[in-house]
RNA sequence: CGGGGCGUGGCGCAGGGGCAGCGCGUCGGCUUUGGGAGCCGAAGGUCGCCGGUUCAAAUCCGGCCGCCCCGACCA
C-alpha cells in the first residue's frame, strides 16, 4: 500500500550523499543558486528555517541580557591589521572595496569577514570604567570570506549568522560568557534541531584567528564527517590591546577588557538536511519546522463540508501550532503527500469524507513511525501535540544512536588511522598534546582534531607513547 | 587549487555543419480526486558568453564564465 519508494527526481541518500544533498536544498525549495558566483539565495521557506533559530536564540539571549545592535559591513583595512594574527587568518579571504563610485579609495575597505575590527574600536569608545562592564552585544547579518569551493548552506563567499562579542572586567567571567553560550547553542543543536553535538575545545591548530582558545560543537554527519556547528572564542586581552580598550579598575589602576565572541550560521540549516533528510526528502524537526502541521484535504471540491471542516479544524490548530492547509484543487492528494514529504513536513492530517463521517482525522507522521492513524476530531489538539514531541524525541534519539555508534575509541595508532581514514565518524584518541603527533595524525589520515572535550586523559599518547595531557576526537570534516 | 563531468523552452534530457526536438511542467477546456490523474487544444528557446572558421555554426576551433562530482584548503 505504502509508496515507499524514494521520491522521483532525487537520488538516494546513501549512494551519493552529496548529489542527494543539492537535489533536496534546491527541490524542497530551501535555496537556489544565485547569478553571481559561489553566493546562494535563501528562498522564503529556507528562510523561515533561519528566522525560528533566531526567534529561539532571540528568546535566550533576552533571558541571558545580550543586547542587539547593528556595525557597518565594511571595515578600513587599517583597522583589521591591527591584530596580527587576527589579519594573518583572515587576510587570503577578504573582498576589499576599492572604489567608491569611480573615485578610487584612499583606503581600501573590507567587506566584512566577521567583526572584531569594527567593534573593538567602538568599545574603546564606550568603555571607561568597570562600572560599564560587561558589555554584551550581538549582530544580525551576514559576512563575506571569499572561498575557493563552495557548497549551498555548508559554505558560500556570503552566509548569513550572528556574532556577539562581549568585554569583560576579569578573565574568568569572560571564560564563563563563552561556557554559557555554548550551553545555550547546545540547547539549540540538540533540542531544537535534535542533533547531538560532541562540545569541547579545538586544538591550538584550529582555534579562531586571533583567540586564546575556542570552545566548539561538532556533529556528525551521515557519511561519518564532522561538521562544526557552533564557536564561542576566548580572545583573552588580544583585542583588547590591539584596539586599546581599557576601563579604569575599582583599585583605580587602568586594565584591559577581556573579550568574547561567538557565531552560528546559515550552515546549520545545510547540517539539519544532511542529518535528518532521508530518500523521500527532507526532514525537519518539529521545533523549527516552519510548517509543522500540513492539512490534506480529500475530495473537497465534490463535498464542501471536506473543506469547511479542514478550514475549521486549520483554523483550530493554528492557535497552537505552525499549520498549512493544502487546499489547491490542481493537485491530487497523492502529489501532495509526496511533495510535503519531499519539504520535511513532519506532520500531516488527511480529511476525507470517510473521516467526517465517523468524525475523526488521519494523522501520518513523516517518519511513517505508527502508519496512518485515525484520531478522533474532538480530542486532535492533542494528540497532534503529543505527535510533534514523539517525532522530535525520536528524530534526537535516532541521531543520537548514529553519533554513539560512530564515536569510537582507539587505542593504536594503526587503528586510529585507520578509522579516521575510513570516515567511521569521531575517532578517540589519547594526546600529548604535541603538535608534532598531532601534525603526523593529520598527515596520514586526513583527518583533523575537532575537539577536546572535558574528559581526563588516561594511558599514552596514541603517536608517540609519552603520558596522555588530553583526549582528542579526530574526523575527516566538511 | 588539481582531476573528471556538464551548460539546448521553467525542470530533466536528446540532437552534433543546412526546419531546434522529446518528456515533465505551464496556460485553456472537459472529465477526475484516500499515495505523484486522463483526454483535447495552446503558449514558450538570441542552444552559457565572447571571438574565429564557413555560403551557412547549437554543432567545428580558441578563449572566458558558471555549476556539479572527487580530492587538497577553510564556518
Amino acid at each position: 500500500m505504502e509508496a515507499k519508494e524514494a521520491v522521483k527526481e532525487i537520488p538516494r541518500k546513501h549512494e551519493s550523499l552529496s548529489e542527494w544533498y543539492t537535489a533536496v536544498c534546491l527541490r524542497a525549495e530551501l535555496v537556489d543558486y544565485a547569478p553571481v558566483r559561489g553566493c546562494m539565495v535563501i528562498r522564503p521557506y529556507g528562510w523561515s528555517i533561519w528566522e525560528a533559530i533566531q526567534r529561539w536564540l532571540d528568546g535566550e539571549f533576552r533571558r541571558t541580557g545580550h543586547q542587539t545592535a547593528a556595525f557597518p559591513l565594511f571595515i578600513p583595512e587599517s583597522f583589521l591589521k591591527k591584530e596580527a594574527e587576527h589579519v594573518a587568518g583572515f587576510a587570503p579571504q577578504v573582498a576589499w572595496v576599492t572604489h567608491g563610485g569611480d573615485e578610487p579609495l584612499g583606503e581600501r575597505l573590507a567587506v566584512r569577514p566577521t567583526s572584531e575590527a569594527i567593534i573593538m574600536p567602538m568599545y574603546a569608545k564606550w568603555i571607561q570604567s568597570y562600572r560599564d562592564l560587561p558589555v554584551r552585544i550581538l549582530q544580525w547579518g551576514s559576512v563575506v570570506r571569499w572561498e575557493k569551493s563552495t557548497r549551498l548552506f555548508l559554505r558560500t563567499l556570503e552566509f548569513f549568522w550572528h556574532e556577539g562579542h562581549t568585554a569583560h572586567r576579569t578573565a574568568e567571567e569572560a571564560d564563563e560568557e563563552c561556557r554559557l553560550i555554548l550551553d545555550i547553542y547546545r540547547r539549540l543543536l540538540e533540542g531544537e534541531l535534535a542533533i547531538p553535538v560532541l562540545v569541547g575545545k579545538k586544538p591550538a591548530s584550529e582555534k579562531f584567528a586571533g583567540a586564546e582558545w575556542t570552545y566548539t560543537l561538532e556533529a556528525l554527519m551521515p557519511d561519518g564527517q564532522a561538521i562544526q556547528a557552533g564557536t564561542s572564542h576566548f580572545l583573552g586581552q588580544h583585542f583588547a590591546r590591539a584596539f586599546n580598550v581599557k576601563f579604569l579598575d575599582r583599585d583605580n589602576t587602568e586594565k584591559y577588557v577581556w573579550t568574547t565572541s561567538w557565531a552560528v550560521t546559515t550552515r546549520l540549516i545545510g547540517a539539519l538536511v544532511l542529518a535528518h533528510g532521508d530518500d523521500r526528502g527532507l526532514f525537519l524537526p518539529p521545533r523549527i519546522a516552519p510548517i509543522q502541521v500540513v492539512i490534506v484535504p480529500i475530495r473537497f471540491e465534490d463535498t464542501p463540508a471536506v473543506l469547511e471542516r479542514a478550514r475549521a479544524l486549520a483554523a483550530q490548530l493554528r492557535e497552537r501550532f505552525r499549520v498549512h492547509l493544502d487546499d489547491r484543487e490542481e493537485y491530487t492528494p497523492g502529489w501532495k503527500f509526496n511533495e510535503w514529504e519531499l519539504r520535511g513536513v513532519p506532520l500531516r492530517i488527511e480529511l476525507g469524507p470517510r473521516d467526517l463521517q465517523q468524525e475523526q482525522a488521519v494523522l501520518v507522521a513523516r517518519d511513517g513511525e505508527g502508519g496512518k492513524r485515525p484520531v478522533p476530531l474532538g480530542s486532535i489538539e492533542g494528540a497532534v501535540a503529543a505527535e510533534l514531541e514523539a517525532v522530535q524525541r525520536r528524530m534526537f534519539e535516532r541521531a543520537r544512536e548514529f553519533l554513539q555508534t560512530h564515536t569510537l575509541a582507539a587505542t593504536s595508532y594503526a587503528e586510529a588511522t585507520e578509522l579516521i581514514r575510513q570516515r567511521r565518524g569521531f575517532v578517540r584518541v589519547q594526546w600529548c598534546l604535541d603538535q608534532s603527533c598531532e601534525d603526523r595524525l593529520r598527515e596520514d589520515t586526513g583527518g583533523f582534531p575537532r575537539v577536546i572535550p572535558e574528559e581526563p586523559p588516561e594511558g599514552t599518547c596514541v603517536v608517540c607513547g609519552q603520558p596522555s595531557r588530553a583526549v582528542v576526537y579526530f574526523a575527516r570534516a566538511y
